[in-house]
DNA sequence: GGAACTAACTTGACAGTGTCAAGATAATCA
DNA sequence: TGATTATCTTGACACTGTCAAGTTAGTTCC
């Protein structure tokens, strides 16, 4: 006489969280592309509807996940800064290392936010998270500017390098299998740019 | 009697061409996610299934376009090329004005083969042109190599370093709205590189 | 010129998608 | 307990990619 009913969720405030969850797990196996708003309330346990209430749209559950990407991108850095020596050479490495660390234990999330996919640029979380993650380069980088060079000339100077590479890296395999062996680790790469650097500052 | 009927496309061997083109028009007015077989097939003048024919799915779609991608890529480096001076550091300038001319002129071929999405590598064209892009690099970078060092460590260096200028040059008004003001030109990146490549052969 | 053949499509169907409107239900508060 | 509101469900719609089957145009052969 009872029906067995299919288990329902609680509301427990939680189901925002879990359809970012599922959306990063479904970047990870289907890649950039593989992004559903049907997909993910399913692995949430909800109707297929549900996640149009908490995200108005699809570009608003992927602006999450990017505002998610930046946040732990931040983290990573400020992990490697907070353990790292004083000296300025030492703090560039653990920013660039910290950027390293986060394209290796989260390249779906890194590949997503420069995908080129449109995110909303007026949410929040979105703009604070992005955000911070350029000002801890800004502060890293300010100490390594030379006189009468403005500051974002550095600071793009070591993004670029560290983004070009982390992003290449990741790449690498469709492009050109041929490189696999012989791919440099990041560290030969800091040695020009510290050579760079603090030749600059002797100029 | 006679019925106008809706006009025919010739057979004459172009729609997959026209495919492409369409295909490219729409990353351009929608970004990397609003590519769509059926609105292709639309823009093209043919039926909605007509682009299974030529691509067997959209994945074969999104591998010619980014092979036409990478072709694009490798010509704008070799007009450069064409026109540079003999010395290595003019032709070390060359091919990455060539890629930021490649990024400037077709941004969302540019973010398209960089999106993380999945191409099928095993299709012919799409290896001959990725693979010709990096053959660019590699014997324009060939001359800069330090004795004991492997090629791979300066093609790597340069190729991040233009990469990644050109990548956060396309995506900077979304993640840091106040650079605009003062984002650096590339020259005044190039000109740290090659105080690093060139005091690097003095070593 | 006509028949046979093949490449290049069209048509129709199906399951999947995002989005919206309307209804249902759970949690909260008076 | 009853009313209210936030959270979700149901159902519908137009759109998507993909496949099977049918049709048509171009070519080849006699």
């Amino acid at each position: 006489m009872t029906e067995v009913l299919p288990p329902r969720r609680k509301r427990d405030g939680t189901l925002k969280t879990s359809l970012i969850d599922a959306g990063v797990d479904l970047l990870r196996k289907r890649g950039a592309d593989g992004l559903s708003l049907r997909e993910c309330a399913a692995m949430a346990g909800v109707s297929h509807a549900a996640p149009g209430y908490h995200f108005k749209n699809i570009m608003g559950l992927s602006t999450a996940i990017a505002a998610r990407g930046y946040k732990l991108f931040s983290e990573a850095m400020t992990t490697r800064l907070d353990n790292a020596g004083p000296s300025d050479a030492d703090r560039l490495a653990a920013i660039c290392h910290g950027y390293m660390d986060y394209a290796s234990s989260h390249p779906e999330l890194f590949l997503f936010i420069f995908s080129g996919q449109k995110f909303n640029e007026a949410d929040d979380e979105f703009r604070l998270y992005s955000a911070k993650a350029y000002s801890i380069l800004r502060e890293t980088c300010a100490p390594l500017v030379p006189e009468n060079t403005p500051c974002e000339e550095i600071e793009v100077l070591v993004w670029s390098l560290v983004h070009g590479y982390a992003q290449l890296s990741m790449t690498r395999k469709k492009d050109n299998p041929q490189l696999n062996r012989t791919w440099p680790a990041f560290d030969s790469l800091l040695k020009h740019l510290n050579r760079a650097l603090f030749a600059a500052s002797a100029n």
